[in-house]
DNA sequence: GAAACTCGGACTGATTTGGTCGCATATTCA
DNA sequence: TGAATATGCGACCAAATCAGTCCGAGTTTC
């Protein structure tokens, strides 16, 4: 029902935290967890996930943890979700192949498609420096001005 | 994972569907089933819905079947989706009362929800005669641009 | 060497999704 | 009038996905 797993919730939220933190030491997984009441495994599992991906650095033993791995102003929610969840598609039929196994004649994949990648710039647009609880983004309905004007 | 059901992008295919055949008697469930190879059972459970939603007029009995209630350029692939799926929220925590009940200090559901009124405008945009299979969509890069410029 | 971390697979229960079945009602037409 | 063909709707089931736990590693600090 077009919506993110909590896995990337969760992601996205330890991506901000670090993001308020980059002065300190590392930060671990556990820290993390009791911050926002995160089943601290089901977290460590997420924040692995973001340093395959090359988001985070980590350290391993005592006083280790995670660290973001780049400037917070050049890593998007885009990369975060895609990072935990894999690749996003909005159409159910699609896939990495991008084929649309089931109806041979799906007609509507060609509009979805556009509709993903609007989607997917909006994500990419968003960096996790960005997002404080009063972001300042331009309205969206101005943004809606410039889609499907046909 | 940020998709669609299949449900949804059946009612939008149904729904292109009878947008290119208004001219036409109503078209049956079956009818549509067999052209796009959709189970034919589960295609009618979504056109209820639909017609349940005020974007189709069905007619009982033989020589019955579904007709468009509105002028198709006027309805919304989101009002489709809506009425298929129900509300749409990009954040797993969100529910219908607004609140985040899992963790209280969710420091990402503000920008998130900017994300999702983003997204719906978009699908708010687009229109169900306009889904054609090259839709003439103002390129998807220059809409970012207008996004989270802060 | 103990403590406190990360690393990563295996596993389980809950929820959602995709689809079917059956029965009731409505309409057409012979 | 009654058979054929529609919609209307709830119940049901199997498969997939999601959320979370467990456990046994390896690493670093002290």
């Amino acid at each position: 029902m077009l919506k993110l797993t909590k896995k990337a919730d969760y992601g996205l939220m330890a991506m901000k935290h670090l993001a308020e933190h980059v002065d300190r030491e590392a930060l671990s997984a556990k820290d993390i967890a009791d911050a926002y009441g995160i089943p601290p495994q089901a977290l460590a599992k997420i924040l692995q996930r973001l340093m395959r991906a090359g988001l985070l650095e980590s350290q391993c033993g005592i006083k280790g943890g995670y660290r973001l791995a780049r400037d917070p102003h050049s890593i998007s929610a885009y990369e975060v979700i895609q990072a935990i969840d894999g690749p996003l598609f909005i159409t159910s039929c699609t896939t990495l192949r991008g084929e649309c196994g089931q109806s041979l004649r799906c007609t509507v994949r060609e509009p979805l498609r556009k509709v993903n990648q609007s989607i997917e710039e909006v994500l990419k647009r968003i960096r996790i420096a960005h997002m404080r609880e009063e972001p300042e983004m331009v309205e969206t309905k101005q943004l809606a001005d410039y889609v499907m004007i046909s």
